[in-house]
RNA sequence: GGGGCCGUAGCUCAAUCGGUUAGAGCACCGGCCUGUCACGCCGGAGGUUGCGGGUUCGAAUCCCGUCGGCCUCGCCA
């Protein structure tokens, strides 16, 4: 018989009624009748119940240790009779008589316990990881990431792909998130930096032939944390594709994706490729953000010709300074009650934006500031919008990007408090058609709004005779249920046109031939036309485990403050290890 | 760096307007119990109310500061 187990806890059947067995776990559940005592036994695969009674020596051991101990059973499979039977349990039919018990580790007092389903401080948690990847959730959770990735690489290689391992120590790159850097110990003074992504090595691998590459891959930036942002360190599934268009792209993706997320829907709606195609500037324009959540049924419109020279005077003033007005439709809600759309107003301020204006229609009369508004522009309101005799509408009034952002927060606030959010589904949208450039307020001047690499439409004709801030670039992002699944392009594969994208944005061809010479290097040599993506493999989880918190679905996350409170990262190091770095911790001056 | 919410027993929570010795469930320790599956019953132990200061006859409660956690803005090519 084998040292520890013949079989797992998830695995004795009516079928096995006879056989004496071996199971070994932990003690999940204790049930003590004094001379009659229930185990439940649990491991990775499930849960059988033990039974013990007086006639066995061991029911004094397992009465002497706590929940959460390891236990090895040696005993007989005998059936359950009728009532006895637990129908929850795929092993409910049977129960293992224990015959003799080993405690192979003793469990102490727990910080938290692992039965149940109450929810525990973060804190706790993080730092008893250990303790809470036994919990039921988070184990799945977890197998199911496994069982993700899995996928995803089968279905990459049945489209083509080869999966190759990129450095992680690499080169720091200027533009972009911060760098993790690494000291280099022969080098004093230099540092290498772990990869933001794979972004120019992938490239590097179309130039050397390889066509179509794809890697489960470890990405590093040093920015703040958010519910859906790990600190530090996260996973995309990285790609590349050489003698592609955009949509060959789009083809090659979309069946693994769909495919995926198929297959650990679970009965959810995954819609079917090809996905929706949404410009950057419709998207911005009826859904108020780049990554939309199509799941939300409202449409933003622009009113501003509206409002514009109308009663209502603060907009109309505000129209006259160069603000534009975006209306936000609020299905059915004409009937709530004033507080609702008070309630409205007072969010948006709290957000920090100036407010919300509204009419409320009931029957088809309009309150709030329809009477402002007067009855000819409201009809025009309401053609335009095609709004129903019992429908809200909210009004943002604003510089264009603030009130685009404006709506789309109260779009999503108005489509949760209505109740308007799909279930149950998936939906997919391509946001494509991204600026090249943007214009950045700080530093005033233009910067690339993406990805510097990113092919301009247009490419070099576009970069000599437009507007910098009207080039679009083919960089495109895929979203699903308002989650930014990933960001791509098609590449800029040309020397001279990278060097012209970059002396747009402030950088001479010093600069580019210094921070990229690998890549503008390896261009010289003949490149084939090439692009790709990288979505987030965490936050495909996230969505398949339907986890609000990205760390739900990530073994040993870090915490806000990107610390791992079970490891004690980051911590100090010894004094010879700075030393042979060549480098020296200067205190923190606190400002007074 | 800014804003918001939170912090009471190992864990989940309670404590009226500032008023008796800060309570309950789970877990823990002891006892009883032969068919439970969130077992039940009896008893016990367990508290610097995050920390520091202030107001008050009296503070978990009010005020100031500070620390920590989460969410968020900035940031994330």
């Amino acid at each position: 018989m084998h040292a520890y187990r013949t079989h797992h806890c998830c695995q004795l059947t009516k079928a096995d009624v006879g056989q004496t067995v071996r199971l070994s776990g932990w003690v999940f559940r204790v049930r003590d009748y004094g001379k009659l005592l229930f185990v439940d036994l649990r491991d990775h695969f499930g849960v059988t119940q033990v039974v013990i009674d007086k006639d066995s020596d061991a029911l004094q051991i397992v009465q002497a240790v706590r929940v959460e101990s390891v236990l090895k059973v040696d005993g007989k499979v005998v059936a359950r009779s009728g009532d006895q039977v637990n129908p929850n349990l795929p092993t409910g039919e049977i129960e293992v008589r224990a015959e003799s018990v080993e405690v192979l580790s003793a469990a102490a007092e727990l910080p938290m316990p692992i039965a149940g389903t109450a929810e525990y401080p973060e804190e706790i948690r993080l730092k008893n990881r250990f303790l809470d990847l036994r919990r039921e959730k988070l184990h799945s959770n977890i197998v199911l990431r496994s069982k993700v990735i899995a996928s995803l690489r089968r279905r990459m290689i049945d489209q083509g792909f080869t999966e190759f391992q990129t450095p992680i120590l690499t080169a720091s790159s200027p533009e972009g998130a911060r760098d993790f850097l690494v000291p280099s110990r022969l080098h004093h003074g230099k540092f290498y930096a772990l990869p933001q992504a794979p972004q120019m090595f992938k490239q590097l691998l179309m130039v050397a032939g390889f066509d179509r590459y794809f890697q489960i891959a470890p990405c590093f930036r040093d920015e703040d944390a958010r519910a859906d942002r790990s600190p530090g360190e996260f996973y995309q599934l990285d790609f590349e594709m050489s003698f592609v268009t955009q949509d060959d792209v789009f083809a090659a993706i979309e069946p693994v994706l769909y495919g995926v997320f198929e297959e650990f829907a679970n009965g959810r709606n995954v819609t079917p490729p090809p996905f929706q195609r949404i410009t950057y500037k419709d998207s911005m324009l009826k859904y108020g953000s780049d990554k939309p959540d199509l799941r939300n049924p409202i449409e933003i419109s622009d009113v501003t010709e509206i409002f514009r020279g109308g009663g209502f005077g603060v907009f109309a003033k505000a129209i006259e300074e160069g603000s534009i007005v975006r209306a936000i439709p609020a299905p059915g809600a004409g009937t709530k009650a004033r507080s609702f759309f008070d309630g409205m107003n007072q969010w948006a301020k709290d957000e920090g934006f100036a407010g919300l204006a509204y009419i409320n229609f009931k029957a088809g009369v309009g309150g709030g500031i329809a009477k402002n508004l007067g009855p000819e522009r409201v009809a025009q309101l309401v053609e335009q919008m095609k709004l129903g005799p019992d429908d809200g509408v909210f009004f943002a009034c604003a510089k264009k990007d603030v009130a685009a952002k404006l709506a789309g927060a109260a779009r999503t606030r108005i489509g949760q408090d209505l109740d308007l959010i799909e279930k149950n589904t998936f939906r997919f949208c391509w946001i494509v058609d991204f600026p090249m450039y943007e214009w950045d307020e700080v530093e005033q001047k233009v910067m690339f709004s993406h990805n510097p690499f990113s092919m301009p439409q247009g490419e070099m004709h576009a970069l000599e005779t437009m507007n910098p801030l009207d080039i679009l670039a083919y960089q495109y992002d895929i979203v699903c249920n308002g989650i930014e699944l990933s960001s791509g392009a098609i590449r800029n594969h040309k020397p001279e046109i990278m060097y012209r994208a970059f002396e747009i944005a402030g950088y001479d061809r010093s600069v580019v031939d210094e921070k990229f010479s690998g890549m503008i290097n390896a261009f010289r040599y003949g490149a084939p036309p090439h692009g790709g993506s990288a979505p987030g493999v965490d936050r495909i989880v996230m969505l398949l485990a339907d986890e609000p918190n990205i760390r739900e679905v990530i073994l040993f996350p870090m915490n806000q403050r990107a610390e791992d409170l079970m490891m004690g990262a980051p911590s100090n190091v010894s004094p010879r290890q700075l030393r042979e770095l060549g480098i020296r911790i200067v205190s923190e001056e606190k400002p007074s």
